[in-house]
DNA sequence: TGTACATCAGTGAACGCGCGTTCACTGATGTAC
DNA sequence: TGTACATCAGTGAACGCGCGTTCACTGATGTAC
């Protein structure tokens, strides 16, 4: 037990979890009896480290956003075509949903578990990435490629849209009887044409 | 406790089922014990008409199912037009979610509650409300409203459109800071934009 | 340099709770003689 | 018509389980003299 490693313990308690949630793809069947067990450590040292599970669970969920923030950043690189970043962001999204069924159903499927009041305006990771898409649907708009119509309700419109393909493929994995693929292009086809002046 | 009068503690079983997940909007709050309560019931009757719980929540489902049916169909009611067909449609799909959002959740949003395969082809609740989509969506094609598509791809798709908004609402009541009509109007026209020959 | 002490991350065992479910029962209802 | 019996929907109490969490503790680590 050195002392200065008191913060490791929090770190594989962290990834854990992480590791169950992505397994199990359901909180509720994450235990902190679980938890302990794959950091392999008993129960009460989580209470060393965080207040009770839903601060756990919030902990994972904060740098899941972060997650999936950076996995839209890195979708975009060298894209510089306002739709066709618009496009890759959509598919970054559905992406990062079907591989991490579990938490993005935390994220944005779960009732009540973030009240998106517990961050600050600035500090809700999730807000970074929606205003980003804002502004690449105001930069379609403003290249001409989409009508000029209100950036932030066509933004979440958009938003809905993606994550409706999203939450069905995770909800229903058997059902959707279309490919995924097609599925996406066909709706990213959609928007396009939707938008289109 | 006259003889004949089986069946109706089961229909108040149901029922009470129904109503404590539309309160509640979470499958797993809702307990046998409450259940019986709410009928005024110990809880080991309610396994003389239900195997088990997962048995009475199928039953529920089933029932909802046939509600979102009859909701949708009662929508259509004199509209002879595909596409305004299509809009009532997607209209009525959003409205029911809101309105019964527990019952939305285990239908569309669970973790595999109902294994599809439960139901026969045939007998599968939604089954039915999807062929009808999928006959307006082809509707729209004949009479050229739309652009000669997949009608099932596209089906799908707005389905997935739909249920984005739908799912949204229900998961994240304070967070699309559009109005609810807004949010919708700008989904159905896009639609109706992109899928225009 | 050596010894006594404070610190505190992690332990082992248990608490209390609510859950789905089971089981022996009861007592009103319908039936047979 | 009256009595003894079978039926069976619903009862009351309890079982076993897994959960989040608590609490008194231990023993290696760092520190003071």
């Amino acid at each position: 037990l050195p002392r200065g490693e008191g913060d490791r313990l929090r770190e594989d308690i962290l990834a854990a979890t992480e590791a169950l949630l992505l397994e199990t793809a359901d909180e509720s069947a994450v235990a902190m009896r679980a938890i302990a067990d794959a950091v392999g450590v008993t129960p009460p040292s989580i209470y060393m480290h965080f207040a009770d599970k839903d601060e756990l669970i919030l902990a994972v969920c904060a740098r899941q956003f972060e997650k999936l923030d950076a996995y839209a950043a890195n979708s975009l690189r060298g894209a510089r075509d306002p739709l066709e970043r618009l496009r890759r962001r959509g598919r970054a999204y559905i992406a990062f949903g079907v591989e991490h069924p579990a938490h993005y159903r935390i994220l944005f499927m779960s009732k009540q578990r973030i009240s998106w009041s517990d961050f600050d305006d600035d500090t809700m990771p999730g807000k970074r990435s929606f205003l980003q898409l804002v502004d690449d649907v105001q930069a379609c708009i403003d290249a001409g490629r989409f009508r000029p119509v209100d950036a932030f309700v066509a933004a979440t419109g958009i938003w809905a849209i993606v994550h409706g393909v999203t939450s069905l493929r995770i909800a229903m994995p058997g059902f959707p009887l279309v490919g995924e693929e097609v599925l996406t292009d066909f709706i990213l086809d959609l928007v396009g044409r939707g938008m289109a002046p």
